[in-house]
DNA sequence: TGCGCTTGCTAAGTTTGTCAAGCATCTACC
DNA sequence: GGTAGATGCTTGACAAACTTAGCAAGCGCA
């Protein structure tokens, strides 16, 4: 339909077809899927699913996936379009500094004070 | 409301709740954090999540949130139900509560100040 | 030929995240 | 008093995820 001709035996990129290629590679039909996830994933969604028809799956339905059909949880997140936490992150100092607090493990009267420090200091600032 | 009363000093355990936190602990407004998302978290939506009438936000919405106010993005999936991928078991220390300054907000000046503030509260506790 | 079963798919419905607009309350200043 | 702004919250609408029921084509088998 809105589906041309896409080269299914390379490398697939969108969610849909990694996922049908995952488990057409593993000879499970979407019932058997279905069943491997413990009905988390049915097999109308599922169809849905490779045919492009949803786009972004919970992470919850993407991890039945993951499991049932030996792909990694992360790809399937990127794919989908969510930000997957940590794993590597290129530049961005972002942990460099704050690992300073992180790591030095305040106390809860600590971080108060320290919070109410900070409010202090940026009120003063405007 | 259908809100009893629950601790607000101490620590939130649910999502709303952590969020709640982490927005009043920098002293910002709902629309304020609006803003700091770029738009991309509504100040009515944000009191929904506060209020805990959302329980699964998007993972966008997470990860925009938890920039703008500076706790870890793993903190919020977790809590929000999701399952993180990779990311050692959160047993250990990881960042609980010193996150709340995961402070890829600080100034290099309030980060100094903070720190020659905590090095002032721990020589005087001893 | 007909029956049972499987496979992929769709149509229609429910639920839920999300937003725009607006209300109620509080403060402050005239 | 009045009115202006900020803050938290609610409401109504829409879209997208997700479910349930069911259909059409294919298979083997008596």
């Amino acid at each position: 339909m809105t589906n041309g001709d896409i080269d299914q035996t390379s490398r697939p990129t969108n969610l849909g077809q990694i996922i049908k290629k995952a488990r057409t590679d593993m000879k499970l039909s979407q019932r058997e899927v279905e069943e491997a996830t413990g009905k988390e994933v049915s097999n109308a969604y599922l169809s849905q699913l490779e045919s492009g028809k949803i786009t972004k799956p919970s992470p919850h339905i993407l991890y039945a996936l993951s499991t049932a059909l030996a792909v990694p949880y992360e790809t399937l997140m990127e794919r989908a379009g969510y930000i997957v936490p940590s794993t590597e992150r290129p530049e961005s100092a972002k942990h460099g500094r704050a690992a300073t607090f992180a790591v030095d493990n305040l106390t809860a009267e600590e971080e108060n004070a320290l919070l109410d420090y900070l409010a202090y200091l940026r009120s003063k600032k405007g």
